[in-house]
RNA sequence: GGGCGAAUAGCUCAGCUGGUUAGAGCAUCCGGUUUACACCCGGAAGGUCGGGGGUUCGAGUCCCUCUUCGCCCA
């Protein structure tokens, strides 16, 4: 049963009393029935616009900010198939990674352990205790992982539906799915075999909590209370003081540091001190990045203290001297490189601790040894987190994948910077962002992930008679047999039985980063590999919308792949939204506790109105959320609803009872409809022109500031002539259906469910599939000054303002009416003066007063005293 | 500290390549039982365009500088 059969009454399909309620779920339900988005793959690439969306993490929540983003990236894919387009719009969903993990292990109360067999038919707890997690197998796992996706998609669709966007859901895919392992594995493997991938033991960003590598766009700078230790090294003519905060690495230290200009260290350079506690003999080396007017100006470079040690250890070709293992304690046999007694005695005693605890114990045993000069002076320093986790992080050579993103080579920074400027930026400033990005790269794209719910590297190494792996030597899968999980399938030549076994393989434990199965979404979608047909229809594609935020993370990650594996940009276009911020322009975050759930303002005011607000929104700009805004989208609305009721609706009803039959532009004679529609032409044009800029909001402001005179003037105007059936009515007529089938489908991307449920009264079809208004077929009028209908409705203000003034109900006749203006002016309102007078209910003969210095009109209405 | 952006009416925003008196919506106030619409209609009031310099016949608009705010990065 649909809202508007119920309403209606007179059969003419205009509904009695035409609401906005129930209009989503009626429409949505049919737009999915009669397949309205479907994608119809049977067009030619020209005919085609394919759009690369953002796949939003299901285990997270959505806000407004996302019901915003989603909508600009829906105003496009409307206007884009009422322009004829074919609209490739398919919806992923991002259940990859560490997020996902985290709400399995809490709401099912178990943990991954890789060691543990997989269990068939395994239930969880019933009653799950996060903090009690039961171990279960990686698969058991993932099945839970797959399981609870499932359901947060359903979720999702359900909005996304409800705020109408026009996505083709036969197209959808997870970025855990099959498919995007396969197209994962697949691109892995060609940056392997083109050299763009490879594995290097390197120093790595590290959570010693999550046991997992960090990749440089996942870190976030924070302070981080410590305190500056002044520590003696020993040189041939005295201490050297240096201060650090980390004097546990102390026994990792590779070199003293100092500026080549500082005056105070230009004898010591070259020369070498030993270390304190330990007696390790270091060289002291000149680098333009020791900060002179920093602490004593000479600074001790570890491995790897911070990312300046990383940079001093490549560039000045330093040791390895690493003390810190991957579960961020001491390493526990003592390193070759300390010699002395005493030195490895202390080393003992610090083995195996925390770093935290081997600094007490270090700054203890410098009091001792007199070294440590006065106490430690606390300070608040810059420390590098992963996003997600809450200890700094630590730097430790281990051997994970790359993939080459230009971090170190100037010619392939040079490539992507080429490809940005490839590709057109709404808003162009946006550019900037990712050119310099690429241009601030100091490393490669570290893409492996100590994790378990991810894509496994398609990867398995030998291991040799003593069961050590040969890393240099690994065995990839081979193509044909993606998607492959190595560590429950054995590699070709190999038996299962040899898994782990002296002589057999053993599988890279890690998964890919989640950013290197998103970077691909181009290929998953338009089916590289799969679907050549399809993908040669789509890719690259025509649109990738997202935020501000990750261009840096995804829309460069993307740009990478695409060059590497196509040697050509993604996409032609991008289109970055900006955020919802809140009354204090604070981002909108979970963790902040400003988060505006979309339900309730969707159930509020109705997605039209949450759409028209979010149309608002320009590309770029942060737009604060302001539910008294979302009044306006609704009223807006509800007068689309009656201005077309009043229209379409039979007499009997009140309304002017025009229909489809009516829309004949030779019908239209009078010069203020003509002059209608003249204006009409070029709000059309217009509107198509932001549009094609993706300028939707302009479009918008445009056609709604024309909705609305057109309603508050011109249909006041025309109001007791649209009434009678002579050639003057029935130009009336004729001009309110045809503004009428243009206004509604410049509106539809905006207002998709009211302009349907209109459009339904009186056309054939879905306003979605309709053509875009073109002046050349649709308003063929003869050409006429819009002049005359804003002289009218000039005039009308002014009489509506002298009643206004005058305190008396807009009924008051008006008794007197004088109108001053140019006599130009005055033969444009002459040529509507009847309307004028109709709607200002003036019964006077008027006078028209021409005056050459006159500025627009002036007008004199004396309305008739109230009896 | 660097990059990018923003600052215009109480609020949210337009204002293109400099050109008469700076616009809209919301909110406010005043008025109106108008057969499309009271989820409405009409009208009014409201701004030294963040501060300071400069270019120009002319600056909200261009240049410099300062202040504040946001995002991203150090």
């Amino acid at each position: 049963m649909t809202s508007e059969l119920e309403q209606t009454s007179s059969g003419s399909g205009v509904p009695e009393k035409p609401v906005l309620e129930g209009l989503e779920a009626t429409w949505s339900a049919r737009w999915a029935d009669q397949g309205t988005y479907t994608f119809d793959r049977s067009k030619s690439r020209e005919q085609i616009f394919s759009i690369d969306t953002p796949p939003p993490t299901v285990s997270g929540s959505l806000h407004v900010g996302h019901v915003f983003s989603y909508t600009h990236t829906d105003l496009v894919a409307r206007y884009q198939r009422m322009r004829g387009k074919e609209v490739f719009y398919p919806m992923g969903w991002d259940d990859n990674g560490l997020p996902t993990e985290r709400r399995v292990q809490n709401y099912f109360g178990v943990r991954c352990d890789p060691t543990l067999p997989y269990e068939a038919d395994y239930t969880p707890p019933a009653e799950p205790d996060p903090k009690r997690q039961v171990p279960i197998s990686r698969r058991n796992f993932i099945e839970l992982c797959n399981q609870l996706v499932e359901e947060d998609e359903k979720v999702f669709e359900q909005l996304w539906r409800t705020l109408g966007l026009s996505v083709d859901w036969s197209q959808q895919y997870t970025t855990i799915g099959d498919e995007s392992q396969v197209v994962s594995q697949r691109a892995f493997l060609r940056n392997v075999a083109r050299g763009e991938a490879y594995q290097q033991d390197a120093p790595t960003l590290w959570d010693v909590t999550y046991q997992t590598a960090v990749a440089q766009a996942e870190l976030e700078a924070r302070e981080y209370p410590g305190a500056y230790h002044r520590v003696a090294f020993h040189g041939a003519d005295g201490p050297i003081h240096i201060e650090t905060t980390r004097p546990e690495l102390i026994g990792a230290c590779v070199a003293l540091i100092a500026h080549p200009d500082d005056e105070r260290y230009q004898g010591l350079f070259g020369s070498t001190v030993t270390s304190p506690l330990f007696g390790v003999e270091v060289p002291v080396v000149a680098h333009p990045s020791a900060e002179p007017d920093k602490g004593s100006g000479i600074v001790m470079c570890c491995t790897f203290g911070d990312l300046t040690d990383v940079i001093w250890w490549r560039e000045l070709q330093l040791p390895n001297r690493t003390i810190i293992g991957r579960d961020g304690r001491i390493l526990s046999d003592a390193p070759a490189w300390i010699e002395s007694e005493t030195g490895r005695e202390l080393y003992a005693t610090l083995a195996g601790k925390t770093t935290f605890t081997a600094r007490e114990l270090t700054v203890a045993a410098l009091k001792e040894s007199g070294d440590l000069d006065g106490d430690p002076k606390p300070t608040q320093r810059m420390a590098n987190f992963y996003e997600r986790g809450d200890k700094p992080l630590e730097i430790v050579s281990t051997r994970q994948w790359y993939i080459a993103n230009g971090g170190r080579s100037a010619d392939l920074r040079a490539d992507l910077i080429a490809r940005g400027d490839e590709i057109d930026w709404v808003p162009a400033y946006m550019q900037s962002r990712l050119t310099n990005w690429i241009g601030g790269l100091n490393g490669d794209w570290l893409i492996s992930r100590q994790r378990f719910f991810g894509i496994p590297f398609p990867v398995w190494y030998r291991l040799d008679a003593d069961g050590e792996p040969d890393y240099d030597d690994p065995i990839l899968a081979d193509e044909a047999s993606l998607p492959v999980d190595p560590a429950s399938q054995a590699p070709p030549g190999f038996d299962d039985s040899q898994r782990g076994e002296p002589g057999g393989f053993m599988a890279d434990p890690d998964v890919l980063d989640t950013w290197a199965t998103s970077s691909l979404t181009p290929q998953i979608v338009c089916g590289w590999e799969r679907d050549p047909e399809l993908f040669a229809k789509t890719f690259p594609m025509d649109l990738r919308p997202q935020g501000h935020d990750i261009i840096r993370t995804w829309l460069f990650s993307t740009v990478v792949r695409s060059h590497l594996e196509h040697g050509s940009i993604p996409w032609t276009h991008t289109a970055l939204s900006g955020f919802v911020v809140d009354p204090d322009r604070k981002k909108m975050s979970k963790s902040k506790g400003n988060v505006v759930v979309p339900d309730e303002i969707l159930d509020k005011y109705g997605a039209d109105a949450v759409r028209w607000r979010a149309a608002g929104a320009r590309p770029g700009a942060d737009s604060p959320f302001d539910e008294a805004q979302m009044k306006v989208g609704r009223r807006l609305s509800m007068k689309v609803l009656n201005a077309s009721k009043f229209v379409l609706a039979p007499e009997e009803q009140y309304g002017l009872g025009a229909g489809a039959d009516q829309l004949d532009p030779a019908l239209v004679t009078e010069p203020i409809d003509l002059a209608m529609l003249a204006g009409l032409r070029e709000v059309v044009t217009s509107a198509t022109a932001y549009f094609e800029a993706y300028d939707y909001a302009s479009a918008l402001e445009v056609t709604e500031k024309f909705f609305w005179d057109f309603c508050d003037d011109y249909l006041e105007l025309v109001k007791e002539r649209a009434r009678r059936t002579d050639a003057g009515g029935q130009s009336a007529k004729s001009a309110f259906v045809l503004a009428l089938s243009v206004q509604l489908r410049l509106l539809a991307p905006f207002l998709p469910y009211v302009t349907e449920e209109v459009w339904s009264w009186w056309q054939e079809g879905s306003i979605h599939r309709a053509v875009w208004p073109d002046n050349a077929t649709d308003l063929t009028t003869g050409d006429q000054d819009p002049g005359v209908l804003s002289a009218a409705a000039a005039v009308l203000a002014d009489v509506r303002g002298a009643k206004s003034v005058a305190k008396v109900s807009q009924k008051t006749e008006i008794g007197s009416l004088t109108v001053t203006a140019t006599a130009a002016n005055l033969e444009l309102l002459s040529l509507a003066i009847a309307d004028v007078l109709a709607a200002g209910r003036v019964t006077a003969q008027p006078t028209l007063s021409p005056d050459e210095s006159a500025d627009g009109f002036t007008v004199e209405a004396v309305p008739t005293l109230a009896e």
